[in-house]
DNA sequence: CCATGAACAAAATGTTCATTC
DNA sequence: GAATGAACATTTTGTTCATGG
């Protein structure tokens, strides 16, 4: 077992609670990461984001859709990638979700007992 | 600012904690972190613990002296490193726990807040 | 500037080996 | 087996570059 949780395991559960959500896509996941966690001083460098949703493909959890951004193409060319879960994608989902859940319990049970065996 | 407090410092504070407590050799502090954290399912690498302390010395903070393990050198010839706080070491020291104390804070708030969010 | 991706560089860690008693 | 240390290998990250709209 490692030390602590992964980072790429950390940010997976955020981008699957937000697959979850129906919300998005990688740019605008990684902006919504980087608000919520300025306050903790993380600010999670973009190339994590891309790589744990290019691995969540792999595990057969989410698969891609392409679509442009603006609802009228003359407006906005931008394209963008969608993720949605994969028939079984929500059961593998849950599963995963719940062995990062007890890795973070874990966790917080290490730091809570550090806290109070040093301070 | 980087993601998760680590591992070094992690088990840095712990040395510092345990020679505080006049609590001996490398070796020992080893074993006592392994049988602490065993029901976490964290079992620290000797390694890290060396490199630990070989920093603590590099910051200024230890300095070592090397004593026969046994009372009786004809019993027991086995050399053993101890740990002492150099002159500035304790109050450097502290300062150095301040620090780990505010990182350690701001992960279980990460964590929580990852348990709040996704669970 | 938004958006995606890959390549590359560095750091942290894990594993193994060497040595002595 | 106890004890210390270093070397080496790998994984995980962080940074930078490339591309296009």
């Amino acid at each position: 077992m490692a030390f602590m949780i992964a980072q790429r395991a950390f940010i997976k559960v955020y981008l699957i609670t937000m697959v979850e959500k129906h919300r998005g896509y990688g740019y605008q996941m990684l902006e919504d990461l980087r608000r919520d966690f300025r306050s903790h001083g993380y600010s999670p460098p973009q190339s994590e984001i891309y790589r744990a949703l290019h691995e969540l493909v792999q595990q057969g959890i989410l698969y891609r859709t392409k679509q442009l951004k603006g609802n009228d193409p003359k407006v906005d060319f931008q394209e963008i990638v969608l993720y949605h879960f994969t028939p079984d994608g929500a059961e593998k989902a849950k599963l995963y979700k719940k062995q990062v859940k007890t890795d973070l319990d874990r966790c917080l049970g290490m730091l809570n007992k550090a806290v109070y065996d040093n301070f």
